[in-house]
DNA sequence: GTATTTATATGACATATATCATATTTTAAG
DNA sequence: CTTAAAATATGATATATGTCATATAAATAC
């Protein structure tokens, strides 16, 4: 069982407040596992008990809304962790975690992070942090889909994306959505997601290879998100 | 200077966690204060510094988009508490409040809330609990923007309105939101809002008197939302 | 009480976006 | 390698929604 001390979750999550004592017991109550892509991680309505440390891969969290489509809330990357609303809710997962590339997970059960509430009080602030900089976002993020275009949106999460994930050696963004994906994430209809490409790829703001999209103009889609 | 034991904050708000030691300390360090329907309580981008507790009336959190519309994210009522989110991210406010009807206010200063937070472990997780409930309402309301119709979101806002705030005497809706309130609020044009309560009226799902509305048909409401 | 401003209402029209159909390309299966 | 399935692409069209104009009603100021 490999210890938790030098793991990049450790290093950029709330986790990185436990001391070396808490640090052992964790890596003694872990569990990891592989998750290839496509897979479910945890689905809308079960009950998870834990949270989950994403120690490499990406996944989406996604909500299953009235018309039957999902929607993609936020990408999960290495560092992160997941779950954490639901286990202090003390309720089921409101979203579904879909891995989009393949991932290493570890699973802590909720009874070894309850501990370190009650005993460490910086590793409570920590998450607190988090999840008040989630609600920040997903403010935004309300905002956005209320009164923004399907266009802007398009423009603002092809510059996240490259901004958060990063571009490959041909300048393509690293991260692999489909149009499917990308369609559910600014929250319109595939066709239109795929026209709109279409779009910037003739006013030359993006250049598509294949799936693989490159993003050729950034201050003038800065402009227009 | 009034104590905190008896108020109705106490009894709904994280703050319920405290002892009678602490909410002495509270009750000497709060300022209360008056807020007129109509006056900002604090404005996006403001640093605050501590947190607000609604003794009476209703206040909405609203957020400037880019095209220069506000959007109302969410509404705050007496028993609630305002300007957590702020307080533990150490940042400035990402929405204004600004008082829908008269209201009273206590300002408590962030020194002492941050004192509760080291000794209390109880008013932690009450406070953690919250902003979680207000994350799992955001990532739905983003949901909703993103997928639902207009006439979707009027149907739905509407029950809520009906369902949080209740009614009057004559079943017309308690809060009392303009048709431009009401529009920002499920992020639409006022045009449009008006044109929809029109319509809605017309079909027998509501009844229009002056600016007030009266809820007729809350199943069919409730299957169009 | 009258005038002025503001909110509500409605029509006409423009535009963004969804939907349905179908072609083409890519990926997966046998 | 060949075939079937899935993803991407594009056209045609319908529909929802925004915008601008204008009318009426209500609230506020004087």
């Amino acid at each position: 069982m490999s210890k938790c001390e030098q793991c990049i979750v450790r290093e950029f999550s709330s986790l990185k407040a436990l001391n070396k004592e808490e640090l052992v017991k964790l890596a003694e109550c872990k569990t990891s596992r592989l998750v290839k892509k496509g897979e479910v991680i945890f689905e809308e309505g079960e009950n998870v008990n834990g949270i989950f440390c994403v120690k490499d891969g990406v996944c989406k969290l996604t909500k299953l809304s009235q018309n039957g489509k999902d929607h993609i809330v936020k990408l999960v990357t290495k560092g992160e962790l997941l779950g954490q609303r639901s286990m202090i809710s003390e309720e089921p997962v409101n979203l579904s975690a879909v891995a989009l590339e393949d991932m290493q997970v570890c699973f802590i059960p909720k009874s070894e992070i309850m501990g370190f509430f009650d005993k460490n009080n910086q590793f409570s602030m920590n998450v607190m942090r988090t999840i008040c900089g989630d609600l920040k976002e997903a403010d935004s993020q309300m905002v956005n889909m209320a009164q923004k275009t399907v266009k802007e949106r398009l423009a603002e999460t092809l510059l996240y994306l490259q901004d958060t994930f990063g571009k490959n050696e041909d300048d393509s963004l690293k991260i692999q959505l489909s149009r499917d994906e990308l369609a559910s994430m600014i929250g319109t209809a595939t066709e239109s997601c795929i026209r709109l490409l279409s779009d910037f790829n003739k006013l030359g703001l993006i250049e598509l290879k294949g799936k693989k999209i490159i993003l050729k103009d950034i201050p003038k889609l800065k402009k227009m998100s």
